[in-house]
Order: C-alpha cells, then structure tokens, then sequence
DNA sequence: GGTCTCGCTGTCATCGGTGTCCCGGGTCAT
DNA sequence: ATGACCCGGGACACCGATGACAGCGAGACC
C-alpha cells in the first residue's frame, strides 16, 4: 500500500509544499549565520563547512553580513529570527552590541558563537580556536632562531583570537625565561590600516622590532604595506609571521610563515553544535575548541642577525 | 483608528509570522544564490553587494556553493525550488549541467545569470563583465612597452570571462597588426595547477614569452608558482598581468598589474534585475554588461627589453 | 423620516501538509 | 465465537495571515 501511494507521488513528481511544512510543524530547517567581516577571506572556508554540513543534513543556510557593524548585528539578528530559522550561527563583528548579549542570555533559538566572547549568563554553544597554543608555537619558533625583539600588532582585546594570540606570544616569552619589550605589543584594531600605521611606527624606533607578527591574515596586508613603504625586505631586514593560510602568504617573496586553523573544520563543527541542539532539545549547551598550528616558512626560519650581517646587538642600525 | 490598531500592535510586540505569510501570499521574498566557487575571494564582493541589495528590498539571500561539480548545480537548484525563493541568482561551475540548461529554457522562477553562457532559447536574465575591454587594454599596455611574445593562460573557452579575454588579448593584437605567437595561448581550466603547469611548459620553451597574462585570479596563484620554481623575478625577467584586485596582487613584490572589474556591483546588479522581474511579472528579460577597467602597475609598466638588460631581439635567451 | 454612504466588526475560506480520531473490515489467538 | 489487534480510509482541526463579504450602527444629505 505504502508502495503503492510513494509510486503515485513519484510517478506525479509530487514534492511537499515546504512552507505548508513550514508552518505545519512549526520548523524551517533552516539556519542563519552572520558574519561580521565577510571581506576577511577565510571565512569563504568557514561557510562553506557550515553550509555543506547543514546540507547533508537537510538545512539550508541564510548568510547575512554585519560588516563590521554592531547596529548592523542586531538587525540581522531580528530579521534572521523573523524569518523563523531554527539556529543562528554567529560571529559578530568587533564590538558587541546590546541586543545580542541579550540574545545571549535569553535565546529564542539555539545558538552557536564563533571565536567570540559571551557575556556572563549567557546560554549558548561556542566554537573557539585554540589561538594561543599556535601563537606560542611561532613567537618560540622566533625565539629560538635569535629574535628578542619580537612586535606583535593584534586586533582588540575584546576579541579571542587577538587577545589570545597575544597571550600565546607572552607565554612563549615566560617559556623561555625572556621578557618581552612592551611596547612592541600593539593590540588595536582588525583594519588593515592599522596594522599599516602600527608598522610604520615600529619601525621607527630607536630599537626596532627584528621580527614582527601580524596577529590576523587582515593585519598582514597593512603589516606588507608599512614594510614596503620602509623599503625593507622580508626574510632579510627582518623576520614575519603572519595568520591563516591565504594566497598572499603562500606566495609572497619569502614565503610567510603562518598560524593555521583549519576553516572548513570550525564552520562544520559550529553546525554540528548547532544541529546536536536542535535534534534533541535538551541536549547540554557544548564549547569546543579546534586546535591551530604554525608552520614555518623562509619569512622566518632563518637564524638571526642573518649570517654576515653588519646587526648588532642593537638592532636598530639596519642597513639597506 | 489605524493608528490605534498599529500602536496596540507594537505594544504587544506582535510580529507576524513571516512562514503564514509566505503560505498565504505564495512568496517567500527570499532569493537564492547559487555560486560555482566560493573559495574565489572575488565572490566574497559579489555576496555582499546581492546580500546587500536583497536586504535593503526586504529579500534574504540562501546561499548554497557547489565547488565546480555541475552535479551539485543541478542539486542546489532543486533544492532552492524546493524551498519556494522567489528567484534565483546563478553562476555556475565550470562545466554547465543539462537539468540548469533545462531550468534556463523552461524557468519556474525569474532567474539571472551571472557572467555565464545560456542555451539558446533561455528565458533568464544575464550580467557580464565586459572582460575583452579590460583585456585588450592590458594587451596594448604590454605591446606599448616593446612585449611582442605575450602569454595567456585562461580558463576554458566555454567560460564567458576566459574567452571574453582571449578575445581581447587578439583584439589589441590585431589592432596593432601585430600577429599573437598562437603557441604563447593556453587556454584550459581555472584551476591554479593548470596556471602552474602551463607557465611551466611556457618558460621552457625554446623562445618564451617576455609577458604573461593570468586570466582569473586563481591562475594568478598557480602562475606565480610556477615563476618561483623557474627562480625568476616578475618586473625584471618577464612582466606579469593578472586579473581581479586581490590581496595577492596588491602586496605582492613588485606590485601586480590587474584587469578589474566592480565585484560588490555585479552583485548589486544581478539582485537588481532579479527584483525588477520579481516586483513586476511582466518585465522583459534584460541583460547587462559591466565595464572592466586596466590597473597598470610595476609589474608590467617598464619597457621592454629592459633598460641595461642583455636581452636579444630573441627574448629566449634570459639572464638570472 | 428615509436613503445613502462610511467605517467598523465578525465570520469564513484559503494556502498545503499533517496529526488525530474514528470507523469498518479483516486476521489471529484464545 | 469472541476479543485483541492491525490496516485502510475518511473526516477534521490546526498552523497564522489575510482577502472577501455580510451585517450593523452612525452620520450626512435630500
């Protein structure tokens, strides 16, 4: 009988009104994710391991984009929840806003934070990148090739992953016994503009850094713009790290050393919390944390002062 | 009275339930967006402007990728049918699929396809980039300044963008009545390998090109490694163009010349002549071309043969 | 006073799927 | 033979918004 009427259906090429079912069952199998930075490329990965993720399992994805803007978070937020999703996966843009915090504590749908801060009380799954730990990795990768001089020019400490790559940067310090200079620890800004301006003050210091880290793939173009306009030349004037895996890294003379996580993997994983959630209600609130890694390329693994360099301990006589 | 009405509804916060609307008012003013490859950085604008455009008019974006497998073309279409959006926003893989050729003839929704081909009798709408302009202008740059054995590795013929440039790469030839070397044309896929592999095959050649033209960001990359593995210098033993203002092409050393076209606009047009068809059923079919423009750069803008170089009539011969 | 026009109110069907309830007929075990 | 049980099938309510329509009372005008 069964048989007999999906033949009918199939022969008929019948498909469900999916908003009757909507409505009906009072679900839309759809999820929401809002960026806060769209133009960061790295979140093309972390899209696409959502979006896949919720596909195979028979959601689908509304993308909006707050661009920076915490006013602009709050509005997607409302109007992904007017338009009924069943979960929101979020990372705001650099600020907070009010309404989400509030969001947060008092969530109408289940929600997933990406690499950011929620605020005390607040009832949510998160997703984190284990910043520090790779972060530590490249400041010792660094340290142990010469470098006591070591800038590091981040986002703001509101943000994990800025503020946890710094604290993997003074840890790597505190492992081996060296105290970092602070004032070549700039946290600020995100915008690359910043880490052109940060750059450029750096350089010209009376001591000047001999390594500099750009705490976010963002940070790097500023961070190649300022040593550009230095007229300086990495891998030889001075050593640089930058994060994530981007074409810029992977093909800029030196190659750039870099702090991976692995994109696809956070934004899969943040659907999976998501869907755990919405599969069975009552199922825990979960936090995970993906591991990140350094991988050390010509931009950095050369010992330091160079072989036959006129360097002194003083770095900041440097010739051109 | 109205205003009564209106205020006891904001004061008892109602909202109504956008799914009961979508049933009873048969739309859903939700668009999708089917692209072909998100992991283009290029896309991340395109997304942005649609996004954009469709909020401002009250439509939200499904965004579904399918990573260059026409299969998942044909997949995703159904899939965003199924979900009742309104209309569809489309730029396909590679390789076009007979179920999308058949959506293009026989269209459920208004449909606007971006900068890629429609079987003969498709009721969609079109934007293009005007990619030949562009590519023309970047040709007589690099035949100005003394180039006479340009390469180009493009795409596959099939692809607007790709042959779009390979005909302005023989137009600006033409127009200067100078034969193109047919051996230097290398068309074939997108893939960075194929840039790779192709530069590769061109640098060993007996007498290779003097320039070389990337035509697709993602070339670029494959393109650039391979000129890393010849252990050449771009600006110095060959000059280079590529296409799309990236990170890549902006901070590389020296800085790269670019063909560019307006990104976050394509976007914001495709959405635009999607809503005109939307607003209005009987909207004729339009299509659009946007222009592309040439950014001249150190990476091409010098004269050929170099001031003080070695180089013979015959470019073959290479100094390192 | 009668008629006409408004404006307001309440009722109802509809969009399409789906859960529930009930009924009748058949099978099986006791 | 009787009750337990299963299966097919029909009827119906419900999800929430919304367009249509009828009914009714008030005010305007002749």
């Amino acid at each position: 009988m069964r048989k007999r009427v999906l033949e009918a259906a199939g022969s008929l090429a019948y498909e469900p009104h999916f908003i009757a079912q909507s409505l009906r069952r009072g679900v839309t199998r759809t999820l929401g994710f809002l960026v806060g930075d769209i133009s960061n490329p790295v979140f093309a990965e972390v899209i696409r391991g959502a979006g896949d993720y919720a596909r195979a399992n028979g959601y689908a994805v509304l993308l909006t984009t707050s661009e920076g803007d915490p006013a602009r978070d709050a509005d997607h937020l409302s109007l992904l929840l007017r338009r009924r999703v069943d979960g929101i996966i979020i990372s705001t843009a650099e600020t907070g806003s009010d309404e989400v915090a509030r969001a947060f504590k008092n969530p109408t749908v289940p929600f997933v934070v990406l690499d950011r801060d929620t605020p005390p009380g607040s009832r949510v799954s998160t997703v984190f990148g284990d910043h520090a730990a790779g972060m530590r990795e490249a400041t010792a990768h660094l340290l142990e090739r010469g470098h006591r001089s070591i800038a590091i020019i981040s986002g703001p400490d509101r943000l994990p992953p800025s503020r946890e790559r710094v604290r993997g940067f003074r840890e790597a310090h505190a492992d081996l016994g060296v105290k970092p200079r602070e004032e070549l620890i700039r946290e600020g800004s995100l915008r690359p503009e910043f880490g052109k301006e940060e750059t450029l003050r750096l350089l010209k210091m009376a001591a000047p850094p001999t390594a500099i880290i750009a705490a976010s793939n963002r940070l790097l173009t500023g961070v190649l713009e300022a040593i550009h306009l230095a007229e300086l030349t990495v891998g030889k004037d001075l050593a640089l790290v930058g994060c994530d895996e981007t074409d810029l890294a992977r093909l800029y003379v030196p190659v750039i050393s870099v702090v991976v996580r692995d994109q696809y993997r956070m934004g899969a994983m943040a659907c999976e919390l998501l869907l755990e959630r919405l599969e069975n209600p009552d199922a825990p609130i979960r936090s995970t944390t993906l591991p990140t890694r350094f991988v050390a390329r010509a931009s950095s693994d050369f010992p330091w002062p160079p072989r036959g360099s006129r360097q002194s301990a003083n770095p900041g006589k440097r010739q051109r």
